[in-house]
DNA sequence: TTTGACCTGTGAGTAGGTCATAGGTTTTAA
DNA sequence: TTAAAACCTATGACCTACTCACAGGTCAAA
């Protein structure tokens, strides 16, 4: 397989099927005639895993890694185990941050309806912004 | 004020400042004499309105545009008031696919507690990632 | 006067790609 | 048969929003 074939079968840009290669997730051999990748079903099912990977969070490195590991016979799958449960961890605490965000913001366009535009007059820029409260739950505001 | 007194009243380091005032969002005057950034109020106001703008979202260039509307003397809270509803519709789907994503992870993990961990054998790589369910709800899967 | 803390501009690094460029090869169609 | 289109190569720049490093200049206190 040349680059856009593997990349059309796993649904990728060209270009991310160079990158990864480049980054060594992929290892093709070469033809010897016009020096051209050639990729075969194995790299295929590493592409795929990579961006199954990619979606579930794991950084290149670590795929990198779980690649490797397969490659020297010893079952990655511990670790991919351990990286996530850290990685469920992580999403719990993105989606906590994220509602929080969302109560505020909430909380400020019911405010922003009572107060007028007003053209900034050389003491405020913009008083909807400037009023926001952005007080985080955990810790004090430093001002 | 020079930029470590700046960036100290506003809580930021130090570079942010340089950084800020390269892209314009800060235009201190110089001091002939040593040739340093002289920054006044009018620049700790932006600095600490520009803060909390990228705290709801604004992006710099955004972040710009409002300043430099407001230097104009034309009121840049309908803009604000603009963005500020797209950024919560962004955060609400943020939001909704971080907690698509954790739902599917804690059903990956029950799933995983059956299954061998499997020493790579040329077929398969790491059965846990390449047995995840990457469907969504709004589409099919392509495979 | 020397030391340390500050200042300057510039450039590199971060993650995960995407796009551009310049040049070589292969395939397709006239 | 030939010319264009479509592919390939390697390399480097670009994206965000900073942060850090570097080399050299300035200034205050001891």
């Amino acid at each position: 397989m040349k680059v856009k074939e593997l990349a059309t079968s796993a649904g990728v840009n060209p270009d991310t099927v160079r990158f990864y290669t480049r980054e060594r997730l992929l290892k093709p051999s070469r033809n010897p005639d016009n020096n051209y990748q050639q990729y075969d079903t194995e790299d295929l099912r590493r592409l795929r895993f990579a961006r199954k990977a990619r979606q579930l969070g794991f950084s290149l490195p670590e795929i990198r890694q779980i690649l490797d590991q397969a490659d020297d016979h010893h079952s990655p799958c511990p670790m991919v185990r351990d990286v996530f449960q850290q990685r469920l961890a992580e999403v719990e605490r993105e989606i906590g941050e994220l509602q929080q965000l969302r109560k505020r913001m909430k909380t400020a366009l019911v405010a922003w309806q009572d107060m007028p535009d007003g053209t900034p007059d050389g003491r405020t820029i913009c008083r909807l912004i400037e009023h926001w409260d952005d007080s985080k739950p955990s810790k004090q505001a430093e001002e």
